[in-house]
DNA sequence: GCCGTTTTCGGCCCGACTGTTTTCAGTCG
């Protein structure tokens, strides 16, 4: 690698953004702007950093939305960590009006007119020029903007706060079910980013199909979390929950349900690329269908969302593909006919029991796996390094192993239970376990718990000693994150990618929605390269073995197939991909 | 600024809601 810095391509990404709202506050033309957040949202759907890409001579305006002058301008921030034309902006505009910008029911064009007529600089500014009551007597404005300034100014940090997908899940049931009491709804059923199955959600969007709207807003407004009622008119409810958290309610007629749900689930830019498909073929799509150009009244498709990709001659695309990335590319239906499914998945290799941190015993465990419809699973208990789950040392686990031995055939012809261990990759680069002892396990499981504050290359070159250790099948949680807690250590994933696609080891997607690490782009980037991925719970508990559903939602969002995920095989194929791998 | 079975110029997705307006601009998703 040649590169100066090692500008992440989400720190990339961010400097088009400023650039794209720095030039709307200046007024520029839209499209240009548009370009630059296409851009950066282009940048961020790379699976490789983009200062590897350019040292490997790859030609970035082959990306969609990536142009010549953003290419450039992309290889000149890599190389010095900053861009001349942002440089510019920053020195024109003051940066902190972001944030103006930001506060709900302000956009670039009131945040520079506060700017320029009252002088606000910043979101501190802008609150003593409300208070002073300076606000109300500009022109565009009134006494109920300045109001709602007051009222929203302190959301602006809040609103970066985003529901963990679990959350989201729990808020979504405890809505559906204060809505089951609502006669007036037809039909109801979520949207957005959450079923795209996004890892965390920014709002959550409700679809409701009813002749009476009325009826349903007021049951919505009943809902015992909302703080505050944003905007309420004919068919379009929105609220703010306790905590800033923000909910969208649409209602619509049944003969469009399927335009309204595929535009209200997004993503935005799929949307945008739909609809000019659909331009391009003398069509217009809009949530209440697809019409004929210039024909706006009887709508040729979109009671269901498969009519309307029909229509626009696409397969219906699955929710978690929507994102722009690579749903429209020729392979799809290809990709799609095989794409992943909860029920495609047999078996789950990695879960903790009491032997160490989990609250359940091998046998609970291993019926519950039955109950869910499993074939086999891989005990994986911590190694002794991770000491605050009372991880084992060789002695510990060869009796734990003894024991899955004598409980083993209890459960035969039901379930295979395999002798497993989560085996530390210690800060020296050595495994936590001895060999002889790895050497008789069925199915070894490699992590860093320790020592994130490593260098790159030094944690870099401990998971690649791990790959390339003869008895380690896999490495969970790659990445070490913790979503919107801890991020990433820092590592090369290529390499690592590389290194598991030539020992022919896997690559784990861990299901805890707080880790859901290989994240999905890591998992394309990996099962592209040839690399087997394995799905596990991680599962602490009985209950948890239930989180596989959103380690297969990640799978799903990387567009990966079934054969490409190794606990999809049946027991006998595992089996016999488990010998094969016995060096 | 990007892009091309309308291809190097001239387009660029579309509609709802609010507040401040007397017919619409700005914001939002």
């Amino acid at each position: 690698m040649t590169n100066k810095t090692h500008m992440t391509n989400q720190h990339l990404a961010s400097l088009f953004e400023e650039i794209a709202d720095l030039l709307e506050l200046s007024g520029e033309n839209a499209f240009r702007i548009r370009a630059y957040r296409s851009g950066a949202s282009a940048i961020e759907g790379l699976s490789q950093p983009v200062g590897e890409l350019i040292a490997q001579g790859f030609d970035l305006t082959t990306v969609d939305g990536i142009g010549s002058t953003l290419a450039e301008k992309s290889k000149v921030a890599i190389e010095t960590g900053s861009i001349p034309a942002l440089e510019k902006l920053r020195a024109e505009v003051p940066t902190t009006l972001r944030d103006v910008m930001r506060v709900p029911g302000l956009g670039a064009k009131k945040a520079m007119k506060l700017h320029q007529e009252l002088g606000v600089m910043d979101l501190m500014s802008l609150k003593q020029v409300c208070l002073d009551g300076k606000v109300a007597g500009l022109k565009g404005f009134g006494e109920k903007t300045q109001q709602s300034i007051l009222q929203n100014i302190d959301i602006v940090a809040k609103a970066a706060e985003r529901l963990r997908l679990d959350d989201a899940d729990r808020l979504a049931e405890r809505l559906r079910s204060h809505f089951s009491s609502c006669k007036a709804i037809q039909r109801l059923d979520f949207a957005g980013s959450y079923r795209r199955g996004k890892e965390t959600v920014g709002d959550l969007d409700i679809l409701v199909v009813s002749q009476s709207p009325e009826k349903v807003m007021d049951r919505f407004g009943e809902f015992p979390d909302i703080s505050e009622i944003l905007a309420r008119g004919d068919t379009k409810m929105s609220v703010r929950m306790t905590g800033a958290f923000q909910v969208d309610l649409r209602v619509v007629e049944e003969a469009c349900w399927g335009a309204a749900l595929q535009y209200f689930t997004g993503s935005k830019e799929h949307n945008v690329h739909v609809r000019s498909i659909a331009k391009s073929l003398g069509l217009k799509v809009s949530e209440y269908g697809v019409f004929r150009e210039g024909e706006d009244q009887k709508p040729i498709a979109g009671s269901d969302e498969a009519s309307l990709y029909e229509a626009i001659g696409l397969p219906w695309i699955p929710p978690e593909l929507r994102e722009n990335r690579f749903e429209f590319q020729k392979d799809l239906a290809g990709r799609l006919k095989d794409l992943i499914e909860l029920t495609d998945i047999r078996g789950d290799l990695h879960m903790h029991t009491v032997y160490t941190d989990g609250a359940d015993t091998i046998e609970a465990m291993a019926q519950a796996a039955i109950d869910r419809g499993l074939e086999y699973i891989a005990i994986t208990d911590h190694s002794k390094r991770v000491s605050v789950a009372r991880g084992l040392d060789d002695q510990r686990l060869l009796e734990q192993w003894a024991s899955i031995d004598r409980i083993g055939p209890k459960f035969q012809d039901r379930l295979q239970l395999l002798k497993g261990v989560e085996c530390d990759i210690l800060e020296d680069g050595s495994l936590d376990l001895s060999d002889e002892t790895l050497a008789q396990a069925d199915w070894v499981t490699a992590s860093v718990h320790f020592g994130f504050k490593q260098s790159r290359e030094e944690i870099t070159d401990r998971i690649l000693g791990a790959i390339a250790h003869r008895s380690v099948h896999s490495i969970s949680h790659p990445s070490g994150r913790l979503i919107s807690r801890r991020p990433a250590y820092d590592y090369d994933l290529t390499a690592v990618i590389q290194a598991a696609a030539e020992h022919g080891k896997c690559l784990e997607i861990n299901a805890n929605p707080q880790r859901l690490d290989l994240n999905d782009l890591q998992a394309a980037a990996a099962a592209a390269a040839g690399v087997m991925i394995v799905i596990n719970t991680d599962a602490h508990a009985v209950g948890n073995l239930e989180l596989m559903k959103y380690g297969v939602g990640v799978a799903r969002r990387a567009g990966i197939i079934k054969k490409q995920v190794l606990n999809t095989k049946t027991t006998k194929q595992m089996l016999a991909w488990l010998k094969k791998h016995k060096v």
